[in-house]
RNA sequence: GCGCCCGUAGCUCAGCUGGAUAGAGCAUUUGGCUUCGAACCAAAGGGUCGGGAGUUCGAAUCUCUCCGGGCGCACCA
């Protein structure tokens, strides 16, 4: 509601400039004052003009408010207008209407058409999912729930996929790991697999522990590095090429990997329709019609001379452009080798040909789809060589979003910038980057876990976790620790539930804990991850936000009504003067913020920043604890005032549960 | 050397495309449960927004520079 007053107010100031100065601004800033005595909006376009009016801003703000005061009854909602301060335009909304509004659920629609690519989680699977692969999948989970159709909004068309690379090096790793350290072949790796699973072991586990023990083998024997280095890369060429027993290995590991995963992810509510898989990309030869097309459109050249002699390269965005063309003949040293003088194609390669496919840009390819795995209401897919029908369609987006992290920003600038010299600008201006910082770990977190770290780590604030040193907080661990933390707390206070109840709720605490933990950190902003912050219940936390939707839940049921018949029951109130006042104000206070939900959303989507959301749901509910301490509801004996009162927690519960389920966060019954 | 990111209260972080007196959480101190549940609320202390210069009515925010820290810059993926 906030925002489609903001909208309305926007539009008329920009007739009103057109018409009496002759002006049009780009961006008109809208602001909140300071205080909510001082109105509900206020605008500070009067010193923008200033200058170029050459006109005090006062005397702006005047003009421009007896302007808006004449045209006052078509704008719905706002009461009056007035100058403020050093020429601020404050404005002031009719709070019983506006109430009325937003008790009724009006709000304004987000959504378009067009359809959306997510790319999240994109986990190797060579081992179990931690802490910095959490980030990534609930960054990108978040933003889907953000953009896709659902009962508050239209939305956009979304399709969420999770790139496997289950063909490269960390899982030749494991290959080698098994082969060469446990002495496995393909029948033994069946044998392992089935007895890990007869035996309730998690196989994601057990590859923490090889992968970490063949990247220390690869270097362990000073006389055999280069051997065990060649044992290496022919493992991951048998994988490229497929059709061999070794190849077969890597399969069965990779995607029993793959499938803890997404059991992993499936306890945090993430889900996907789509998991492209670069066996696929390999067998399917996306990169032969990449080539093709980017040899037509002149962005890959052979280079002839110089280090990259032999090899097809890429010119980097940038500079390199008006060098070359001031004197051709020299080499483009700086150049992206994208095929190697052995002719095998780089990951970069592989990257745009997947990308030409995500746009539908690739000419006579797509893959094969097979259904893989089945969650309550959809059907995850597969990549596969042939696939089935009937298969719904991925690929051909209008826009994408890539959530991989801040250290992938070359590769990932590479990629746009080859899109872009095809001449494909619509998709390169379209083509997102969700970057984001890693989750790192203190010093003090790393001594805890029993890591031995060095002098140097430890006068770090944070130290980088890392799979290939098995350093690191694994997923599950700490998700089991945080049921752990919280199903204590439920004991203590709920004995009379039944305990299986007590484990829902106190699974409903933890994913509320750790979604909001991951979240609550801008994107760009380093996670030094800590048990003491990460298993807090209270403060900032989404237990915080999740109590105090239990608190109003326990308000309506004590007064024998619901939150719905509390906000119905607004329309035929008697709002006259009750909201005025210093009480009046603080209620009014709670209403208003409780109608932004749609301007965060609009926020969070323009901005790639789901931390918006989880901030004003934190912002939310401690105005709600506040109110909840002024006001006793219940106690209440004057009959308007009380269904104010309970109008007033139904509004903020309502509006609290929805971003909480943006943020893929649900509100337990009881905690 | 080049590119990207960061530096705001003791600690961890917000501060949106420049706007009114720089805000939260944690920690510390104090007060509040015979009340709709205290996983809560209230109050207090705590800041030369890394340093400097510039742009202008106005800078934590934009520009430049310096200092400090992080991450990238392969014929690896």
């Amino acid at each position: 509601m906030y925002r489609t007053i903001q909208q309305s107010l926007m539009a008329r100031i920009q007739a009103i400039l057109l018409a009496k100065y002759d002006v049009t601004l780009a961006h008109l800033a809208v602001e909140q004052p300071p205080s909510i005595a001082l109105g509900e909006l206020a605008l500070p376009v009067a010193f923008e003009l200033a200058k170029r009016l050459r006109k005090a801003p006062r005397a702006i703000a005047a003009e421009l408010a007896s302007e808006l005061t004449t045209v006052l009854p078509e704008l719905e909602g706002v009461a009056s207008v007035e100058v403020a301060g050093a020429g601020y335009l404050n404005i002031r909304l009719d709070r019983a209407s506006t109430i009325r509004r937003i008790a009724a659920d009006q709000h304004a629609d987000i959504g378009g058409p067009g359809f959306r690519l997510v790319e999240h989680t994109s986990i190797n699977p060579n081992k179990a999912a931690h802490i910095g692969h959490l980030r990534n999948a609930i960054l990108g989970d978040t933003f889907q729930r953000l953009l896709r159709p659902d009962a508050f909004k239209t939305g956009y068309a979304v399709g969420v996929q999770n790139y496997i690379d289950n063909t490269g090096v960390q899982v030749a790793d494991i290959v080698v790991g098994l082969v060469h350290l446990e002495g496995k072949d393909l029948s033994s790796t069946r044998e392992l697999l089935t007895e890990l699973m007869e035996t309730n072991q998690r196989i994601d586990y057990y590859c923490w522990d090889l992968y970490a023990r063949v990247s220390q083998w690869y270097t362990a024997d000073p006389a055999q590095i280069a051997a065990r280095k060649q044992i290496r890369l022919d493992t991951l060429h048998s994988l490229e090429t497929g059709n061999n027993d070794t190849a077969e290995i890597a399969d069965l590991i990779s995607t029993a990997v793959l499938r803890r995963h997404l059991e992993t992810m499936q306890r945090l509510s993430i889900e996907y329709d789509f998991l492209p898989r670069e066996s696929e990309i390999l067998s399917l030869h996306f990169w032969d019609a990449a080539r093709e097309l980017m040899l037509e459109k002149g962005v890959l050249y052979l280079e002839t001379t110089g280090k990259n002699k032999g090899c097809y390269v890429m010119r980097r965005a940038g500079s390199a452009e008006e060098i070359a063309t001031e004197d051709t003949n020299l080499p483009d040293e700086d150049a992206k080798v994208i095929v190697r003088s052995n002719g095998t194609v780089t990951y970069v390669g592989k990257d745009i040909a997947y990308h030409l496919w995500k746009f539908g840009l690739l000419p006579g390819k797509d893959f094969g789809y097979a259904g893989f795995h089945e969650y309550p209401d959809h059907t995850c897919w597969i990549s596969t060589v042939d696939g089935q029908d009937p298969h719904p369609t991925f690929g051909k987006a209008d826009a994408i979003y890539n959530v991989i992290d801040s250290r992938q920003n070359d590769p990932q600038n590479n990629v746009i910038a080859a899109l872009r010299g095809m001449g494909y600008t619509e998709a390169a201006d379209h083509y997102t980057h969700f970057s984001y910082e890693m989750v790192a770990l203190t010093p003090r977190c790393a001594i805890d876990l029993g890591y031995v770290i060095s002098d140097e780590d430890r006068a770090k604030s944070y130290i980088e976790v890392s799979g290939r040193k098995g350093f690191g907080v694994k997923a599950d661990d700490l998700l089991d620790q945080l049921i752990a933390a919280a199903k204590a707390e439920v004991d203590t206070r709920h004995p009379e539930i039944d305990p299986a109840e007590r484990v829902a709720i106190a699974t409903q605490i933890a994913v509320g804990a750790l979604r909001y933990f991951m979240l609550r950190f801008t994107r760009n902003t380093v996670i030094a991850f800590d048990f003491k912050d990460a298993l807090s219940f209270e403060g900032e936390t989404g237990p915080y936000v999740q109590y105090a939707i239990v608190r109003a839940a326990n308000i309506f049921r004590k007064a024998n009504t619901t939150g719905a018949e509390s906000l119905a029951s607004v329309a035929t109130l008697d709002l006259s003067n009750i909201l005025d006042g210093e009480e009046g104000s603080s209620l009014w206070e709670t209403w208003l913020l409780a109608s932004k939900l749609t301007l965060l959303i609009e926020q969070c989507i323009a901005t790639a920043e789901p931390a918006y959301l989880a901030k004003y749901a934190f912002q939310l509910a401690q105005q709600f604890n506040n109110f909840y301490h002024r006001h006793h509801v219940l106690n209440e004996t004057d009959p308007t005032r009380k269904a104010l009162l309970l109008a007033t927690a139904a509004v903020a519960q309502r509006e609290m549960t929805r971003a909480l389920n943006f943020l893929g966060i649900e509100a337990p019954p009881v905690m």
